[in-house]
DNA sequence: CCTTTCAGTTAGTTA
DNA sequence: TAACTAAGTGAAAGG
């Protein structure tokens, strides 16, 4: 218990494995009966308590929440997590310990993702080529009213305004859905032809023909192309440019 | 080495904190510096990498993923976890390692999720007949004086006052009593009969004994059944098209 | 096996 | 702070 209190007050990370119950009510309700758990306590007040299996806790709170630690009958080593907006609880009993520390975890390094839809969408905004020979871009991330917004907003070699869509993993009926979401709004905007393309790795089955109902094109853009367009501004850490 | 190569064929859970660096790639790509974190290998060969703080791990692999353990230039403990379909994989590197530990959990427990008062309340607003058939709602929350406040208010298929008291759990006397409160004061303001009915997924010993004689009805709501009911709710999606 | 939908989603961004 | 969207979403349910 002092262990565990000590380790919180200096937000190290605490590891637990023993029996334990466990109670949670809060945005919904449940109840786990006695096993041999994993829990682990962050830093920011999170929680988390592993079973055997599986990739997601079983039971877990947010950060930032506060504690509550007690022995109770003596022997009963008690948890209580709890936090507010949401106003919700965990309360974990242990009758038996196996294993608990506290580590004071020294971690400066830096997380670097590299193909998201967000560089996607950059790479092409620095080579439209990617898409379509000719293409100029007109503006990024331009209100598309109530339908959300576009990725990409362009003009094509003919001078029809084109709407792309991206998708950085293949792309579903709800991509192309989208994407005509998009295009119908821009049409009854402006009083001229409106060409949609969505632009992603591949299409999942069913698409295509979605897509050609619709009247839209298809342009696969793989990511490690992207990658390489976005490789040389990245490694420059062209953060100076904002 | 010797110690995650014996756990991971007893699929018993693996911890290990150290400093270490993380590349992935499939899905996207990652790149992690130095730092020291927590490894935690579960049985059914999901990874979880944890830093110091945050719900979610930095780096992971889903389960069922294969594992391969090496020592490289005789001091960096390797963890390579691969996985196919898709094909992606998680490398690990660590050169100082602080804790490692292997746990066989035993957990036979049972998990269950259920649902708050104020859900079953919503599912009953929804269905009536989870009650009673031909049941029809007046209001809901309908101030009761100074006895607090009813969960439902309803008409019964005779045209009678119904006063529904909800439980999520097995009634108790005092329920009974508190029933018999919202009722009391509901007649008189009305003149005209009031049911009571105590909606709950059980009663407890006693109780059924005691609403018998102050002449209230008991309904057996199952959380269950609620939380079905509570499923397919909040499609505002489709009412914002139409 | 693939697709769709839900989640105590979590996390990040923007108005 | 609230609303909205993406996620290496994960997990469950349905075809």
């Amino acid at each position: 218990m002092e262990l565990i209190n000590d380790a919180l007050a200096k937000q190290k990370v605490v590891i637990v494995a023993g029996n334990c119950t466990v109670d949670y009510e809060g945005r919904a309700a449940s109840k786990l009966t006695w096993g041999e758990r994993v829990l682990m306590i962050k830093a920011d007040g999170s929680v988390l308590l592993h079973r055997r299996s599986g990739y997601e806790p079983v039971n877990w709170q947010p950060p930032q929440c506060r504690f509550r630690v007690s022995i109770e009958d003596g022997k009963l080593l008690t948890v209580l997590a709890t936090r507010q907006k949401p106003n919700e609880s965990l309360r974990l009993v242990f009758d038996e310990v196996a294993v608990a520390m506290a580590l004071a975890l020294d971690d400066k390094g830096e997380f670097a993702m590299h193909v998201t839809e967000e560089q996607m969408k950059r790479a092409i905004l620095i080579e439209p080529s990617l898409v379509e020979p000719g293409l100029k871009l007109i503006s990024e991330e331009t209100k598309m009213g109530d339908s959300g917004f576009t990725d990409v907003y362009a003009e094509d070699a003919s001078g029809r305004l084109v709407v792309i869509e991206i998708k950085r993993t293949p792309a579903s009926r709800d991509a192309a859905l989208q994407l005509n979401r998009y295009v119908m709004t821009l049409r009854k905007r402006v009083n001229r032809p409106v060409r949609g393309i969505l632009a992603a790795p591949e299409l999942k089955s069913g698409t295509s023909v979605m897509l050609a109902k619709l009247g839209y094109d298809f342009k696969a853009v793989s990511p490690e192309r992207c990658f390489q367009i976005l490789k040389p501004r990245t490694d420059t850490r062209l953060s100076e440019f904002l």
